[in-house]
DNA sequence: TAGCGCTGGTCTCTTTTTGAGACCATAACC
DNA sequence: GGTTATGGTCTCAAAAAGAGACCAGCGCTA
């Protein structure tokens, strides 16, 4: 009943008013966050971002991505109301994934944190090797 | 090899398999988001971004989170440059974390995408609610 | 002095998620 | 008739996550 997610949350009202009401599962940003910070769900959007893709270009795209896991995070998307998926009757059928205007909106923060992460991947990188060395 | 947090290892070693490997060198993002994309990471960052704290508090402002998970996820941050780890010598001997300069500069970007979190939990929800609605 | 709790973990066991790869129906093309 | 390409699904193994017992050391206290 009282999580004390929810008190994390009410001290992190320093960037946000606090709202009232809330209960075990209603932590608001793990419950979003978590639909996008999934191994993949990332690399889809950035690449959504760019153009719409079909099934197969993705799967080209991220080779390292098995296509159960393509077809689970696209759907896993979809069901968030990040991507929109349009099926073509051409023969064989054609799956079109594109970004809605709510991934759109979602791929702005995510772009910055991407961006970040190519500014400072050495460092991270670097810090990994040190910590590494420092166990041995 | 490690001893220590025997448990906790293999994700260490597929780390080093895949730098070893050369599969992570290839996608610079993939690497340095998946560090960040665990379930908790963002949520411990967040806390952790408003004042340091001490493992049991963390255990007690997330509850959610299982000792295991929240050892292991610390041990990753701390691994990969995020978090400070600092032993004092009391009686029980205490623990605090802390947010490095790394931790502190990609907060910057984190934080905005949870504000996003924050402010389309509602969209999101409803996408979700509708696109289940459909399936049916 | 024998219990009890607090500290920050570790260990084992179970469940859930992910990965690897075979398989499938269709139809055009060779 | 066999090959290619489409976008998947199915099964099984491996990995990650969750639940909860356990541990050593010290202070308290009964």
């Amino acid at each position: 009943m009282d999580s004390k997610i929810f008190n994390l949350k009410s001290k992190l009202e320093v960037y946000k008013a606090m709202t009232g009401g809330g209960n075990f599962g209603d932590c608001p940003v793990r419950d979003v966050i978590q639909g996008i910070s999934g191994k993949w769900s990332s690399l889809l959007v950035m690449a959504l971002a760019e153009k719409p893709y079909r099934f197969g270009e993705l799967r080209r795209l991220v080779p390292d991505i098995s296509q159960r896991m393509l077809t689970q995070t696209l759907y896993d998307l979809q069901r968030d109301g990040y991507v929109h998926r349009e099926v073509f009757p051409t023969k064989p059928p054609s799956v079109e994934y594109s970004l809605t205007d709510l991934g759109r909106s979602m791929f702005a923060p995510l772009q910055l944190l991407i961006q970040w992460a190519e500014l400072n991947h050495d460092a991270v990188r670097e810090a990994r090797a040190a910590f590494d060395a420092a166990q041995a």
